[in-house]
DNA sequence: ATAGGGAACGGAATCGATTGCGCATACTCC
DNA sequence: GGAGTATGCGCAATCGATTCCGTTCCCTAT
């Protein structure tokens, strides 16, 4: 077990008659430094294997280069495309990135909050679990000036950086696709109306019906608390049982719809045709499911990226800018066969 | 902008008149301070909101108490649930987790081993990019007692921790169920034959033949290079329109399988009468696609947890034990609709 | 009464990199 | 040739927590 010692810049110093100031400096291309030095230093660093400690630098400079990330589950598609694409950025800006799971659960965020924070992170990206309606944990972030950026899951009023899609045009495009391919009573599945998400989907829903001159049927209406597959299980079955069931759902996520679809298939309910279905997201089993699942983009991995983004351009100002700023992403309808009528 | 100033052990000595060691030893519980003390000590750094700086414990203690993740891409089923194991695992113990992505490009992996090094991680789960065929780059992790875990995607011969399934056996019962499908002629989609599991998937696959006095036909491997959906339609056209086509699929992950059943219906080929298809991994689609995919399970989240244990009990134990140990998971065959034949 | 011992706490070095300030030496210009 | 200005580099403090090595005070045993 040859525990090889670790070599510093005081190694380095010693071994080529150099202060560390001047080590540290010829490493870092300090203009005062002249060429020969820094080639000399960094050839030698080079030979005796010379690596930072980021840990020193970053007590040191107070910057750790370190993006925070709370979310709800990683192993949701919608989760790991965005982190992926937070992780991908960062990277290439020389960042860290550092992941903690809620779990959907308040008391999980709050406790993760704090290592984040004593982890002097250099921003925070945060997509809200289910539960949370108090955002007295972020507070300790913003009195450090350290930028938050809220994706996707975010508070109503909290003066930070956001970056989400325009979840009520959404939702009033996929029931405007429903209503043009005919459907007369469209249900909803609806997620917990505390989150952004789910009441202003829902809200689209309902201002498209309106705006189509159709009412709007509260017993159509399923609230779900997660929206999980079984859910969609449960919902389908209570709406489609219903003496005068819907000809058309639209789902605020994927999961749901896709359970809402085989539901249909084997009670023998025919999809599209007496059933139209769209979902929300645009994950992968979106379009494996059979018919496939018309359904609004998330763009993810987009979100993600300027998620980075704002971070590092935050970090990167010297002077105090306004912390607040709203990015709204663009989305569209994907039509598959689950609401595709023949008509056209 | 209220930019609060931080509160270190040294603003709470000056404030009740301790010395920065005792409130240090204070707020962690040292046997030598009295009860009476750490109790003023600890209420007087709630009142200050005092937040420890992990960053100058790590640098002082040399233990960042930081976990290492190093994979091909985030947003795929498995390896979002790996990482949620391990980070779930990691966080009871107090340990952050830090990703990087290698988009399965060696380069890649190469350049985040260094950043992950520089960050003084207390220990690194791998699972190794597609291109990988060196693994010097994990030796200075070695040099440093530092414990690495490479998991499921692992190299040959690297004195190390191991969490892996029995890719062989796995194979081989895949194949194995397929002959009791009563199938004649099996192909299969091959991965890359230089990463361990498309390899040994494929031994066992052989093997089985052998066992059940099938010939191995060169004809129906086809060699896959990622599994993509691409490849996988690719491959099912390939063999599907041969002279003498398969009758039944091994494929080495879901992706390519489920594109296979696809291909199949689109072209008219029955599901699982014609051609049965069993896949690997367990994926989500798996359950989503009609017919549903046989595959072969693979135990993600426990493998994330096995995998952060190792490295917690590595870290824990104070005397330098032997770094090698191979941890060999369970998998189980599901059967679903791709494979099943009335018969029985 | 005094040596011995433990309990409670403080001083100061340490981890490794960064940086403001200062000091030489060399070079420029009149 | 002497004043002035770069150029190149070193000293030492600093970031915040930890810890080795004391020191002080008080209690107990002889």
């Amino acid at each position: 077990m040859s525990q090889k010692k670790k070599v510093t810049i005081y190694d380095l110093a010693e071994k080529i008659n150099y202060s560390p100031s001047t080590i540290s400096r010829a490493l870092n291309d300090h203009k005062s430094i002249s060429k020969k030095t820094i080639k000399a230093i960094k050839e030698a660093a080079n030979e005796m294997g010379y690596r930072p400690n980021s840990l020193a630098a970053s007590l040191r400079n107070n910057r750790s280069n370190t993006i925070g990330i709370m979310i709800s589950r990683i192993n949701r598609p919608f989760i790991s495309s965005l982190i992926s694409g937070i992780e991908e950025s960062a990277r290439q800006a020389g960042y860290n990135v550092i992941i903690s799971q809620s779990n959907d659960k308040y008391e999980n965020e709050v406790s993760n909050a704090k290592v984040l924070f004593d982890s002097q992170i250099s921003g925070l990206v945060v997509s809200l679990a289910m539960e949370t309606t108090d955002y007295s944990h972020f507070q300790q972030f913003v009195d450090l000036g350290i930028p938050i950026v809220f994706v996707d899951r975010v508070p109503e009023n909290f003066n930070s950086y956001y970056v989400v899609i325009d979840n009520y045009s959404a939702g009033y495009k996929a029931t405007k696709h429903l209503i043009e391919q005919g459907c007369k009573r469209i249900a909803h599945f609806a997620g917990a109306q505390h989150r952004n998400v789910y009441a202003e989907r829902k809200k689209g829903y309902i201002n498209a019906l309106r705006d189509y001159g159709m009412s709007v049927d509260e017993d159509l209406i399923y609230t779900c608390e997660v929206l999980s597959f079984e859910e969609g299980e449960k919902a389908a079955k209570e709406l489609l049982t219903m003496s005068n069931p819907p000809d058309g759902i639209f789902s605020s996520n994927d999961t749901a719809a896709v359970s809402a679809i085989m539901y249909a298939k084997k009670a023998g309910i025919k999809v599209p045709d007496e059933l139209a279905i769209i979902g929300f997201n645009d994950d992968p089993l979106a379009s494996i499911v059979d018919p496939g699942l018309s359904t609004v983009t998330h763009p993810a991995i987009k979100m993600g990226e300027i998620s980075a983004r704002r971070i590092l351009e935050h970090s990167a100002e010297t002077f105090d800018k306004s912390i607040s700023e709203v990015t709204i992403l663009k989305t569209e309808v994907v039509v598959r066969g689950s609401s595709l009528r023949k008509k056209n």
